[in-house]
DNA sequence: TGTTAGCACTCATTGCCGGGGAGCGCCAAC
DNA sequence: GTTGGCGCTCCCCGGCAATGAGTGCTAACA
């Protein structure tokens, strides 16, 4: 999208920011009345009727104001938002409280992350946890609950913990686990699960050592952490928010949004679908493909410890969003959980 | 509420029913033409109006048909449910198939109990948590994760699995934790979480040994996992499945319905309030005391092991809801969990 | 005494119509 | 390039009548 003239540009973003404030098509009077313009309103209908013709505006129907098309917020965003951000102090004070107050794992950090979010805004707030099987593993441990049954504890680099529950098949007691537990991070500390999974698999061809029966079970029942639903890889909070929206007002609509919400799997393509290379992304309206999140803006960024990224934090809200409040909420949320994330 | 004359049962019963499956007041017309009855919808009238005025029907308007009241469907639970359960072999099937799936601990048990108790009905399901507070501990151990870094992994009876992370704040090797890990769970095991706490700031005073410090801190630390949010006590699911109810179909009484979910403490409640003593439970209509939920109905049934009740699983549905095939439903579920927990 | 047919009545729902109002496009004038 | 004016379109809302489902009541019947 080419420049617009000044005057252009100053209209566009009256009615942009005139239909984020009302959800209401904005028409030539009311813009003519705002005092920001010394223009009388049949002027103005002729800038709106250009920038129609450009594709950065609709009419609803013939004989009704303007709101912005995609394409309108796209360019609003693109070049017209306001460098005040609008990220108060108070805001910024809240994010870091929130997020420090949890002296967990990362996943607590990211909860609590995107349950602030969600309260200091009317949107939904979204989160991608970091993928289990990239990240390097720090600890593996297992525990002998009893006779038959042995708990294994496995931790990452990022302080994620999953465990898995399986029958030991045989008498071990718990001297025997903790050999074998330091046996272990010895051998696959600091890879990656895949990579350890690789390394064992090829060790326990290898090798016959007396760990072996326990070993095979441990690496069979560890697929399941392994091979873990990926639908506990995003978290979700503030879905109610979305129903005091008036574009979501539609019962079939509402509908649709919130079993996108449940299924999960839409949300975490749309997270993973943007380059994670660049810092903040920005998806509006029909630019995401998937239907159930039609007239639904996007707006993430990524975190991750030393350059290195992670994973998404990211807001959900209308096509009609506050882009100009929410798009540095949430860079400075993100720059937030990088800095924890750094002083681990 | 003292028994209804035969005919009288008869046609509740039609009204109750045809009800459940219309969603519509029933009119004496459709009744006496369902071919059930050999009686005029003049016939039917009169005792439609005396039901009315036992309290057991009412009309939403004039000139309407009738629909039950939270009175007429507790009397048709209590009295006239078909003994013929409508809970199918396959039915029956798809439970133990569900819940047997899962080779992890009661959790998991449950959440796959309550999906496909969702799947299978067009209403939420519901679980309560066993009591973690109130679980005899089977196992507590320390994880070294490293030099500042020390992860507690905390294990009671049914198989459910906590860890708290906390800072050591002093060298200790992986030997050393696993000799404090021995001695804690010779001290503790089969106490409660309180019971165990209790005692541990009782020796703590006591005696003071070469492990204060890291005792100490994990006792701090670990009242993170002791006093844990109450809101993880319960799971649901299906909460998607009440939009296809008319009753929902309104926009703020669907708003304040899934606030309720969103919240979890009123479901909370709700389970906690029914005596844990009867096996079977069913809270109708205004019966239950939270505003979010009224217009709904409650099916829950006890589980737990050897006797002792462990939690509740239950089903949330419109008031009008198939009481005929729930309740079997859910009895049968909890007596899947029932057995489950006791092979462990 | 229980059952039935008939009738008048009530009330929600639906479709239609017309007026009011917001906003636009176009044009002519400045 | 800007403005005022005019006619036009379309949404929205209230009123109105027709429709239909279902009731209560009453009188007749077995």
């Amino acid at each position: 999208m080419n420049q617009l003239p000044e005057r252009y540009q100053r209209i566009l973003e009256a009615i942009v920011s005139g239909y984020i404030r009302s959800a209401e098509p904005v028409g030539s009077r009311t813009i003519s009345r705002s005092g920001a313009f010394s223009l009388s309103p049949a002027t103005i209908r002729n800038v709106m009727a250009d920038l129609e013709d450009a594709g950065l505006l609709c009419q609803p129907h013939t004989s009704a104001g303007r709101i912005p098309t995609d394409t309108g917020f796209r360019y609003y965003v693109d070049h017209l938002l306001p460098v005040d951000s609008g990220l108060t102090v108070e805001m910024q004070e809240a994010v870091r409280r929130a997020c420090s107050r949890s002296h967990g794992g990362i996943e607590d950090i990211l909860r609590e992350g995107i349950e602030v979010l969600s309260r200091m805004t009317p949107y939904v707030s979204v989160v991608s946890l970091p993928h289990f099987e990239e990240m390097a593993l720090m600890h593996i441990r297992f525990v002998r609950l009893n006779d038959w049954q042995i708990l294994a504890v496995i931790v990452d680099v990022s302080g994620m913990v999953q465990h898995v529950m399986f029958e030991s098949g045989g008498a071990y007691d718990q001297d025997d686990l903790n050999r074998f537990s330091n046996l272990l991070n010895g051998m696959v500390q600091g890879m990656t699960i895949q990579g350890a999974k690789d390394k064992l698999f090829a060790r326990m061809r290898a090798e016959k050592n007396e760990y072996d029966a326990l070993f095979s079970r441990f690496v069979e029942f560890s697929r399941r952490v392994f091979d873990h639903d990926r639908n506990a890889d995003v978290m979700i909070d503030g879905k109610l928010n979305l129903l005091d929206h008036p574009e979501f007002a539609d019962y079939d609509r509402m509908k649709a949004l919130f079993r996108a919400f449940e299924e999960k799997s839409s949300i975490i393509r749309l997270l993973d679908d943007a380059l994670l290379g660049e810092q903040m992304h920005v998806v509006i309206g029909s630019e995401n493909q998937c239907a159930e999140l039609q007239g639904c803006s996007l707006i993430m960024a990524g975190y991750g410890r030393s350059g290195q990224a992670m994973g998404r934090i990211g807001i959900i809200g209308p096509t009609r969003m506050e882009y100009s409040r929410i798009i540095p909420l949430v860079k400075y949320t993100a720059g937030v959980i990088d800095e924890l994330l750094a002083a681990r």
